[in-house]
DNA sequence: TCTAAATTTAGAATAGTTCTAAATCTGGAA
DNA sequence: TTCCAGATTTAGAACTATTCTAAATTTAGA
């Protein structure tokens, strides 16, 4: 069951992006809208340069700071997620926002989302240990 | 300066780091063997700058690049194990070379060893998924 | 229309790491 | 021992992803 967040893939229209900034107390610029076009909708993982890259074939001009504002702005809003992981340095971003986990195809390079349903973990640590967050990294190769 | 007076868990001498170092076909050379008694022994995941801090206690000269040099040699050498994770940019080694996971300490920054008896993961993915390997990073505090 | 504040931008700065190429060591051969 | 080819070490340059700086521009709204 999902779609109680929204669900990424289906994209918004620019005045449905335009209303989900306001409301997040984003000032919606045209290149903030420009942006959230690919990363709030089809874009599945991307870098800062993978959106800079799509935002050069699709803005007029837009400069690689305001990708990096906008995401930064982005995530703090709350309207997307940051994730470092461990084979690259590019930050990736994420517009899943549930808790969820993650698959690295080694083959391709490919991310998939692990939903928290395709897992469960088990912990028995000393009751000293709070837990707060959990993020799994499951790495290997899809047939 | 030597500090002789620490005795953690498993110090190696430097005899018994030299035959290790020659067994895995690595030239026991004075910087290696220095920097193998701190990273194979008391450090507990310490970033490239902290053995750059140790050594520049425990060893006349020692240049930043041969610590790199060093501890990208002993992870080849399957002496040391490298990690990155999210919360840093600097990579971090450990001489836990068993498969375990880790707890960051969100209140210290400290990393602590998570063995794998200490938490249990059942996977409930499609068969396509050919799982390799399981990074886990939990986050929190501990009182 | 006007203006203060917000945003965008190019380029400089930064951090962690790797590379380069010259100096210095080292294990054997002679 | 002496010698030397190859390995290692080193200082500093280069590199990459990201952040910062400060000037130009856009924007909201009085
Ligand atoms: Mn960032
Ligand atoms: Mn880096
Ligand atoms: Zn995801
Ligand atoms: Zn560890």
């Amino acid at each position: 069951m999902k779609a109680k967040n929204q669900t990424p893939n289906h994209c918004l229209s620019p005045n449905e992006i335009e209303s989900r900034l306001k409301s997040a107390g984003v000032q919606p610029t045209a290149q903030r809208i420009a942006i959230c076009r690919f990363v709030l909708c089809e874009a599945k993982h991307p870098t800062a340069e993978q959106v800079k890259a799509w935002a050069d074939l699709n803005f007029p001009k837009i400069s690689l700071a305001t990708v990096y504002n906008t995401l930064g702005i982005l995530v703090q809003a709350g309207l997307l997620k940051e994730y470092r992981f461990p084979h690259t340095e590019s930050s990736v971003y994420d517009n899943n926002l549930t808790s969820h986990h993650h698959f690295l195809d080694e083959a391709t390079g490919e991310l998939i989302d692990i939903e928290p349903d395709q897992l469960s973990v088990n912990l028995k640590l000393k009751p000293s240990f709070k837990i707060k967050e959990m993020e799994i990294l499951l790495k290997g190769t899809r047939s």
